[in-house]
DNA sequence: ACGATTAACCTATCAATGATAGGATGGCGT
DNA sequence: ACGCCATCCTATCATTGATAGGTTAATCGT
């Protein structure tokens, strides 16, 4: 047989028709088939949720083999991780052009603000990965490469904040405390709303945009 | 055979040698047996985290075997939102206790502001299940009453927010923005030092001090 | 054009997991 | 003394993440 062929049955549990694909499967470079991998899991996990996505789930949607993903991840969570790392560049490049961006300073931060709560709401799948995922408590071992990207995003952010204190634009102190606090309180309304989808948050732009205010009043500098 | 034996070989996995029990099992009463299994379940969930403990570990740490916990809990699940539940009613005492205190009403936000942080901390594990969980995200169904607690806990917190305010010690404005807002600023620092305990963070209570005193500024009443 | 190398992919299988089925045991009320 | 039934067991299931080892197809040097 010249051509790979797929039994079109599919172990059902996903209602909506989306896994099955061509019975007839094209081989793909390894960078591009990594990408494919990463699209179809990064849908998955969104839909799904990371526990409640197999690693059989994925290999369907993609249209390879359960084992093959394995040549391109050493574990589901090293897949994850690489998922939520590619999204976190986007997330530094997002920081990095409201960085360089003519907005003047004190929008600055409001469009930094904004930005990282946009980014995490609609990322939510990478979003919970890098900062909502449960991890071992009490090992201290890794810290993980693929989590970088992640910290490299705060970092600039932080960069930023320093600036800001250094024009004047923002409260004095720490600026590692700062950074910090503030991304925390961004945090916090962005773990509860991809937490809690169900809580009767009432009208969550104005809850956002309330949230946003009070950030902006508690930070900027009352000199 | 009038008394169940056991093997005690243990499938290990585990280095600490807390699992392993007598050999002589005692039978209990439902309600005891199910307080004895959260007890050992909120260990290991603190220790290994909840997808890294097996219910096979949990049984073994009880010293009954693993189909047993099915009779007190019908999922992992349940078990974990159990114990989030229990944990929970703690806070909602906790939070019921400053309420009612002599703290005069100003200094009463910040001990309602640190008694929360303390307890997340604290109850990490029965925290993260609550409010950091990863759950379907795009199934609306259950609004699961194992998490009722902490909703109440919720609740209480936003009622005294509303008194705060009508005695003028809060600004102004929907008080289920602001306890929201509030409750949002103080989740993000303990979620975020219960995801990350990695990151470079510091002097640790340094920065719980700078975000509370933020907050407080914040949140307080200006007129 | 053609054989050899290697990347890409497969089937078969593993141990561990959450969960169920169905039987044994033993304390308690009558 | 005896039967009930909560308590607990062994045996087993389907599914999961992961590994072993063979097969196909694209590429590259000659």
């Amino acid at each position: 047989m010249s051509i790979y062929r797929k039994k079109l049955a599919g172990q059902s549990e996903n209602t909506s028709g989306e896994e099955k694909r061509a019975a007839i499967v094209h081989r793909l470079k390894g960078a591009d088939r990594r990408e494919d991998i990463l699209n179809h899991a990064s849908h998955l996990f969104l839909t799904y949720g990371i526990a409640g996505t197999s690693t059989r789930m994925i290999a369907n949607a993609v249209g390879i083999s359960q084992p093959s993903l394995y040549a391109h991840f050493a574990t589901k969570e090293a897949l994850a991780n690489a998922l939520s790392a590619r999204a976190f560049s986007v997330l530094e490049v997002l920081i990095g052009k409201i960085r360089t961006s003519d907005i003047p300073a004190p929008a600055r931060l409001e469009a930094l603000i904004r930005g990282y709560i946009g980014f995490a709401l609609e990322q939510g799948a990478a979003y919970r990965i890098a900062f909502m995922l449960e991890g071992p408590m009490h090992e201290v071992e890794s810290f993980n490469p693929d989590i970088l990207p992640g910290m490299h995003a705060f970092a600039s952010f932080r960069d930023e904040v320093a600036l800001l204190q250094q024009e004047g634009h923002l409260r004095h102190g720490s600026a590692d405390h700062v950074a910090q606090s503030l991304w925390a309180s961004m945090h916090g309304l962005c773990a509860l709303l991809l937490a809690r989808p169900d809580f009767p948050w009432g009208e969550i732009p104005a809850m956002i945009d309330f949230h946003v205010e009070i950030i902006l009043a508690a930070y900027q500098n009352k000199a």
